[in-house]
DNA sequence: TCCTAAGCGAGACGGTACGTCTTGTCTTCCA
DNA sequence: TGGAAGACAAGACGTACCGTCTCGCTTAGGA
């Protein structure tokens, strides 16, 4: 891959690709996505797709990580707004009304059983703002501990996801994320003693 | 596919089949997998192979289910010694321990980049173990309330099982066992009530 | 490339791309045609084709290689029939047959600007016709003169060959062999001396 | 392409090209040679060179095109110091010394299997060349006899071209030339009749 | 002197063919 | 007669060039 300059057509090149993607996601889902297919929807040469992107997967970060940067956005005027900023995993609300309104895309992308790479994505990116969460809140514990409190929280986290998203039940976002937050809170004071100050006794 | 009889020779080739998984499992992973690689492992013609599994997926979800079979009947003679029948999850040592006992397989196919099946279809077989669990413990609560315990268990227990085989943590695994639960036990109770019989809710 | 058993089904293969190479080369000419046209022509794999032959250029040489087994056939019951073994370079005629029937062919690939190939191997073809040619009529000279005589040979046939498929000339094979034999015997003798005995004085 | 206007930069793009051709001729052949080599060796842009050439066949052409400029000169020369101005083929000495002092450029350019571009361009300027020289030694013949003649002379000439390079055989170009005319002449004659007068008994 | 148009480099782009790879089917042979 | 061997069609992949194109920069010649 070549390093592309900031030009004009660059971008205009990548946001092609990246809305074909975002189609086909709904369309095809993602496994059985084939490069043609991106290029045809985007009217995108071969070799301009391998110019900016090493790979299907790699495309799919890229987008992933747009999410995130949104996800972070709102997630900061969030804590902003409110003057309680010791709430923990302030991003899940966000993340749920994202989800609610994208049901369409992660319908085929998610708990399917062909489809990984989307879940896998998605998991690192909820494992980095978990992280960064709890940098923000201070939060005092041991590497190990925060390491697997991160686990915990995200394993949480996309357990709800899948029972939410699993037979299009219709529960509202802010509901789904009350009932993450009472079944995970308790847990995870168990590992780092978020709340009572006693972090850290596994 | 014909159907096989239950011929001794068919009972062998499946052996190979699964035993060349096994092996190539910790030397390639199983996404870099080949059919191909299988094959010339087993000393098996394609179409032999294909006589006996659909596919290499479907190779994979027959070794886990013996795994689940050895899992289950080990958590049936622990349950049969102990007198306190109650308690929950009763498997997870035996499962906790079968993975102490295989690192080296676990270690190319858990928590790597693009390996993805294995721990879906362990997932899977987890789920049942759950399900089974809360059956024979006679939890009643609805049955979205268990389905979404069911979820919150495995999701939790995998984020301890990543957290474990992560940077080769040597704890043994009863201690293991012993977090996992002490952590999960209480978001368990939040959504089901398991231990205080105010079951579902949520 | 794998080796590819002799099997009926091998055969057919071959058979199948063979054709399909000679009637794309009428259509098409050497240079433009793709491997794509040949599979679909042929109603073969992508694969397949690479099983069997490394390249386009190695299906072209099988092809010439037919060519000039049915030449040396041909040459060899001619020079049985005939009681005068002594002539030079009898597998001429036959040639220039060849051609006359398969005007279709070598007007697409001959002559023309970007088409070289197919020159290129039949020129090598008649190169090792005329130096078994010479062995047979045990021509005595230093290698380095009969190296210089076949090609001198070859580069004059070609000559004769290209005046004659240019702007459809419509001689008969046979007065076309006798301008050619007109032609180079005479320089031929210059180099080797061929019929007057005195070798090789260059 | 645009219509470029004799600026004293674009003659000086124009050799820069076609001085990194020369080079590259040498490095890698012709067929083997990229555009892209070309622009990096030259230091010039890709819409240059488009700009200057259609092709790199154009190039190449052009490039040979000079050599027969130059020929003619020294051939020119050659006549009108010679008092005997009805000797044939003057200009091939000069040629065969061209090919002596630039032996390591035609080493990887002619001869070589997958190198037919260089072969088929000089061929065409050697034709020229020989019909120029009938012109001019006012050969009377058919048309028909003439254009035979003309591939027989250049056939035969390119003969003893492939033959002299190859396995860097080291005679003086003068001795070469002496062994082309004594196997050339007699042929010659048999088509056009050239030195005596009866011409164009095919 | 300034201005303006052409030559030019840089390189993004669409397009096409390539040779490789893997899958699942199908045929043939052999024990 | 059923399993082994392996040829095969299908088709996606990532790579390599090509010829076109759109930018700005520079540079020489006319105003």
């Amino acid at each position: 891959m070549t390093d592309l300059k900031t030009d004009a057509r660059v971008q205009r090149t990548r946001e092609l690709l990246l809305d074909a993607l975002v189609h086909l996601l709904m369309e095809r889902g993602y496994e059985k996505l084939t490069i043609q297919n991106l290029l045809d929807r985007a009217r995108v040469g071969r070799s301009t797709f391998y110019a900016h992107f090493q790979s299907k997967d790699e495309l799919l970060a890229c987008s992933i990580d747009r999410l995130r940067i949104g996800l972070t956005a709102q997630w900061r005027s969030a804590v902003h707004a409110n003057s309680d900023r010791t709430e923990p995993l302030t991003f899940t609300l966000p993340f749920f009304r994202h989800l609610d309104s994208h049901r369409r895309i992660y319908h085929t992308t998610i708990g399917r059983e062909h489809e990984r790479s989307v879940e896998l994505h998605m998991q690192r990116m909820l494992r980095e703002l978990v992280r960064e969460d709890m940098a923000q809140r201070r939060v005092h514990a041991p590497a190990d501990a925060l390491d697997l409190a991160t686990r915990y929280v995200v394993g949480t986290l996309w357990a709800v996801v899948m029972w939410w998203m699993d037979g299009n039940k219709s529960l509202p976002p802010e509901e789904v994320n009350r009932i993450f937050q009472r079944m995970t809170f308790p847990g995870l004071e168990a590992i780092i003693g978020a709340e009572s100050g006693c972090a850290g006794r596994l």
